[in-house]
This record gives C-alpha cells, sequence and structure tokens, in this order.
DNA sequence: TGTACATCAGTGAACGCGCGTTCACTGATGTAC
DNA sequence: TGTACATCAGTGAACGCGCGTTCACTGATGTAC
C-alpha cells in the first residue's frame, strides 16, 4: 500500500540507521537486504523503491554515517582516552566507523570509498587543530599518527580473543598517544 | 588418481600458499573455495580431504601466514618508515596480514583470532625490544602504539582513492612514529 | 469541503545464480608376498 | 627385485541453500474537479 511523503522519507531513514548499526557490527558481506530491511520494519521488496542496489546501500551508509556528529574539541591525548574504550570497543553497532569499516570499505565502489576518505579527511582536518606542534605540518602529522592508532589499536583490540591483550593494546595506546601529546 | 605421501604435503602447502595470497586481496568472503583450488593448480572437489571446511582454512592460512618470517631488528622509527611505503601498501597479496585481514578476522572462528592474537603478541614483543623507552612498561608502550599506529595508517591508506591523501597518512604517520622514537 | 480516480510505496512469492559441500568414481601409489 | 592388489588423493558432476533482485499485486495517498 502507498504511504505517505513523510512516511517515505522516515522510512529511508530507518533503513540507513539499521544498515548503520548492522553493517558496522557484522561487516558489509554478512548483512543480508532482507535483515536489514526487517530491522527496519519493512519487508525486503521494497528496499529497491529506495536504493538502486546492495553496493548503492553500502555507500549511502557510510556517507550518512560519516556525515553526523562532530566530536567535541579536546587536545588529542583525551580525545584518545575517550575512544580507546573497553566499552566503545564492544558496542561495535554504535562504535566508530572507520574503524569498524575501513578495512572492508577498501573493496567496495568508489562511491562507498570516496565517503570514507571524506570522512578521513574531516577527521584530520579536526585533530589537528588541538594537534602539538610548532607548525601546520607538524600538527597534520600528529593528527594523522595519532587517528592511525586510534583506528589501529581499536581493530587489534577487537581482533584478540584474550581480554587482557585486547585491554593492554587500548591501554598501551593511549598511554602513547597520552605521553607524547601532553594529557 | 592417488599421488605421492610427498605431493600431498607440497598440495596442501601451496592450498594455503595460494589462500594466503587471495584472502590478503580481496579478503575472506570475496574468495571462493573452488578459486583457491585452481590457483593451488588443483580441483575444488580435493579441498575436504585437506581442510575441515572454509573457516578451517582461513583459521590454518593465518596461522601459516603469522608463523613465517621474523622481520630484521631495527629501531622502531626506521621499521615504520620500512613498513609504511606505497609499494606494500599496494602490493595485498603480499602484504602485511595484520593489516589486511585484522579487522575481518574478528568475526571469524575463535581458531582464527587465537592465530591473531598470537601473531599481534609476538609482533609486541619483537617491537618492544628496540623500542624507546626507560621502563618494560615504557618500550611495550611505544611498541605497541607504534604497531596499531602502521596498522591503521595502512588500513587507511587503502581506503582513500585520493592518492595524495593516501600516500599522505603513511608519510605522516611514519614521519609522527619517527619524531618519537628518534629515526 | 467532498468525491472519484490515478498514482505509487510497500508486499511477498518467485527467480537465478553462485557458493560451500558431498559423493561416486578413477587410477597412481605403496604395501604384502 | 618383481607382481597383485588394496588404498586413497584428486576429479568433476551434482546438491541444497541463501542471497540479491524482480515483479504482479494491493490499497492508502493525494490530486483533479
Amino acid at each position: 500500500m502507498k504511504v505517505s511523503r513523510q512516511q517515505v522519507e522516515t522510512n529511508r531513514r530507518r533503513i540507513l540507521d539499521a544498515a548503520g548499526h548492522l553493517f558496522r557490527e557484522k561487516g558489509f558481506e554478512a548483512v543480508t537486504v532482507a535483515e536489514v530491511m526487517k530491522a527496519a520494519g519493512l519487508t525486503h521488496g521494497g528496499f529497491y523503491g529506495h536504493f538502486k542496489s546492495k553496493d548503492d546501500l553500502i555507500a549511502q551508509t557510510l556517507a550518512h554515517l560519516l556525515s553526523g556528529t562532530i566530536p567535541a574539541q579536546a587536545d588529542l591525548a583525551s580525545y584518545a582516552k575517550a575512544y580507546l574504550t573497553p566499552a566503545r570497543r564492544d558496542d561495535l553497532a554504535h562504535g566508530c566507523p572507520m574503524a569498524g569499516l575501513a578495512s572492508e570499505s577498501s573493496r567496495q565502489s568508489p562511491e562507498a570509498r570516496d565517503a570514507m576518505a571524506e570522512g578521513l579527511r574531516r577527521q584530520i582536518k579536526l585533530l589537528s587543530r588541538n594537534a602539538p606542534g610548532d607548525t601546520v605540518e607538524e600538527k597534520r602529522q600528529a593528527a594523522t599518527g595519532s587517528w592511525a592508532a586510534m583506528v589501529g589499536a581499536m581493530i587489534l583490540s577487537r581482533l584478540s580473543n584474550d581480554p587482557a591483550l585486547a585491554d593492554e593494546v587500548l591501554a598501551d595506546t593511549s598511554a602513547w598517544i597520552g605521553a607524547r601529546s601532553g594529557g
């Protein structure tokens, strides 16, 4: 049955939200179109009224995830300390899209990669503002290096099924960034 | 037709080598059993004489990849500089298994994750030897933080389809690790 | 404002394809004598 | 050392399942009058 234009827009956003959670939780390939639609409260047949294909959904979901919420500004060390927590690591569905999906994204469509690259640019720019260093270049290096360390630590921590090692990776990386950036 | 015991062992290693290259290139899910067997010069039916399942292959391939080649020791900064090159980034099939497969591995079987966690422990231990710091703890933090940054930078660099950004991520992370570790 | 009808978002069955896995078969290996 | 035969690694057709995608249909929406 037809639904109102407003409802269409709501449904579209619901699909993107559901996809955002499911993709972060399970990765792009393990999530099915039907699963996303069910999570959005719809049936799978209607999917193609909203998106051209699953690849299209992936690209649009990444753009959706990365366009939101500019995080509060703080110095790099505080930012890293807040980012590198076991709670954030374990809450996959609401976690950082870059840590959760960067690896898979590099094998996705150009549109998906564009969305990710744009998110990366924004993040580096944002972190550069309060990064240590005397020159623009030094600040950018600190921002990029710290961000790479945060993303890498999150990925490595998630990979370990030894909880002690997993927590140590977060804590050590946080300490290392802090020692350099003065937090 | 039956083949010699020696040939069986050769075939098994060929399958693992082929899987090691293909998985790093395309990820676990995008590679099919038939594709691995073909790359190993065999037909797909024989696969189950060597491995219990595709999951089993994944776990054994990771163990195989991570057990080899202890890299030459150097200080952290030189190590990072040698690791974070565009050439290494672009040669997916022969690249670092942890950068290429860590993210996907966290959703694989316990055996696969064990192999990865063990590889991570070895790597941190190895890098700690020549890490800067006065105490064991400081050295471990530098090793872990630097390794997280290297893996993260490799992943972020691969994700960007803007070559300038991709190269900058490597160079900036390398410079940042170098500035701290004195390379 | 109220009515008649064209539109079209969503439904759910169905399709086609590719994948992991199985299995009857083949023929070289390697053992028993 | 040579021969006869049981073993079993590899082959390739086939199976079953799940997935992305399509499509005829439904019935509420929203427009024309």
